[in-house]
This record gives C-alpha cells, structure tokens and sequence, in this order.
DNA sequence: GCCATAGTTCAAAAATTATTGAAATGTCTG
DNA sequence: CAGACATTTCAATAATTTTTGAACTATGGC
C-alpha cells in the first residue's frame, strides 16, 4: 500500500502532504465557511464538509489532513463534529482499515440536525425560565405593558417548542 | 471632567452605579444572552436588550450603563447595533436632551431584520461563487454525482435568494 | 499477545472577538 | 457662540474560541 521507504511522503512532523485545493475547491469552502459563521460553525468544520462535499470520492482521514493542511487534532474533532450531526457517513471497503468519509446525501437534512442542536436545547432550558421572570416581574408589580411582554414571550417559546419538533423532524436515529 | 468630589455616586472612572439588577431581571438576560449567541450577537447587545425588555419605562444611557455596569464604550456599540436593527427606538421628552430607549414593539419584526442582515447578504454574496464552482468542476471533469451535489446546491440557493425576500420583507424604511 | 496503524484527547498556543476608557466629536442651551 | 453635556470612536486590553501536536487509547492482523 505504502512505498516502504518513504512513509506516505510524510514530512518532519506527523502531516500528509497531498495535492493543494483546486481554485474551485477553495471558493466552495468559502461559501460553506461563510454559512457556517452564521451557525457558529468553525472554519476547518466547514472546510472539512467543503473539500468532502466537492470530492468525486470518499476521503480518509489522511486525505482530509493532506489536502487541507490542518492538524490530526482538527480534523479529528471535525469529523465527530460533523458525526454528531450527521452530516457526513463513514463507508469501509471490506478489508480495509480505514473509515472513509462521504457527505450525508441530504445537505437539508443536514441543516437540520444542526439547527435543531442547537436551537431546541435553548428553547427548552428557557420556559421554566421565562415563567419564573414573567412570575417575578407580577410580584415586583411591573407595569402592565411589561407584563404583556414578558406574557407573549412565554407563549412565543412555548409555541416554538411545540412547533419546532413539527418543522423539524428528529431523525429516525434518536 | 470627573466628579471632584462625587457625582452622580459615581466610583472611581465615570461610572454612574444603580440598583443591581433583580433576580428576575438577570434571569431574563440569560434567556436573551443564550438565544442571541446561536445569532452570534454578543453579550453585551442582549444584555442590553433585556433591561429594556424588562423595564416598566424608557431608560437613558447613564441608567443602562449604570444597571448593567458595563463601558460607555460598549452601551453606545450596542445600541448602534439595537438601532441599526430596528431593535429598539428613542423617545425625546420635550425640553429633555438625552435620548431614552425602550424595545421596538415587535420582537418578531426586530428578529425578522437581524435575520435578514446576516443571511441575505451571505445568499448574495453566494450566488455569483457558485456559479463558478460548478463550472469549475465541469472543466476539471469532476464526477457526475459532485456535478449533481453542486447544481442542487446552486439551485437551492437561487430559491432561498427569491423567497427570502418574500417570507422576510425588508421594512418600510430600507 | 504484540506490533503497527488509526484515531482521540486535552493542555498549551494562536487566532479571533468583545470590551474598555480616554480622547474626539457633535449638539443643545443659555 | 461658549461651554457643558451626551454620545461616538478606536487603539489597547481582556476574554473567548479555535487550532495544534504530542501523548494516549483502541483495534486489527499476524
């Protein structure tokens, strides 16, 4: 598999070398980073979806390091990352040790695990919240429009908690 | 230029001190600080949107520097970024010189503008780059099922950029 | 079991982002 | 229009987040 004297062209410190991105590969990932800023998502997450999104093939662990540059440790936690949403799939060729990766065919269903990650844990942490300021504030006798407000924001989350599930099916898998 | 002897109870550097928040109050601030970090706004800007969520009447600057305990510096950029986003307004009482802010009626049409402010620009900004993904990838002779992901991708975000607009009309006064 | 390979962990370093405060810039008011 | 007051600006600092890499763990093949 690997020309014996050589290793696999690896340099001084543990990092691949392979081919550099195409200029179509480059302006891609920066589309996917930009869109990832908006979610909070880290640039080498979204570089690692980027270059898998544009590769005719599944990629290995080392490809990914190669070609984008970055550390064992960032694209490790990259692909959990990415796992953990289920944006990418692993397949396994019989008989080879190496997991190799893959976009998950939908990128909407993608967007959607992610969103939910990480707005459903927020909405559900803020109603007893929320109830208990809206409580507080009747005590401390605010006035009527604050109370209003702090009335429609408890139905707004809890419209939102009821409703989201319904736009955004969890996936069968949880 | 500072208080000589003592101003407004003003501590050492020019900062006006206030009633610490209430319970309720902080509780709120969370609840905001944690919906407005999925948006990526920082701290600051929700905490300063909370008070005046909270608050039974409109509050100057000095009073929401005062309660908060923050930075001239940082009540100022944040209600730029309020205001820029139509998160909140100013009321003048005549014969009155500084300004007091309250929130704008509608949170859902103060979301509506953060929202259109992040992702519009990033669909825009998109559109002619994916162009030139695409055919980049033709050029380079990619395989057909990265061509099939990149023209979806391409279309999608056409779509997103022709319904944006109509599921978040910008405001009257833009 | 033992070695080699594949991937993970996590503390430290680097990069990014937010906040501060002192100086600058208005802008009302007398 | 002068001077006080209200707010903005922005370079410096602080806080936070991301990335790195070396040590560690896990797994498969012999």
């Amino acid at each position: 598999m690997k020309p014996p004297s050589e290793k696999t062209a690896g340099r001084r410190s543990s990092r691949p070398s392979f081919e550099p991105l195409q200029p179509h590969e480059v302006e891609l990932a920066d589309f996917f980073v930009r869109m990832a800023g908006i979610l909070g998502v880290p640039r080498s997450v979204a570089e690692i979806y980027s270059l898998l999104y544009a590769a005719s093939a599944p990629l290995d662990f080392d490809q990914i390091q190669g070609r984008l540059g970055m550390s064992k440790g960032s694209v490790s936690q990259g692909l959990k990352f990415l796992r953990d949403h289920e944006m990418v799939l692993s397949v396994k060729a019989k008989g080879d040790r190496r997991e190799r990766w893959q976009p998950t065919p939908s990128l909407a269903a993608s967007l959607v695990t992610l969103l939910r990650s990480q707005v459903l844990p927020a909405l559900e942490l803020a109603q007893p919240s929320l109830q208990r300021v809206l409580e507080g504030a009747q005590k401390k006798g605010a006035s009527p429009e604050v109370i209003e407000r702090l009335g429609r924001l408890n139905r707004w989350n809890a419209r939102a908690l009821e409703l989201f599930p319904l736009l955004l099916p969890p996936p069968p898998g949880s």
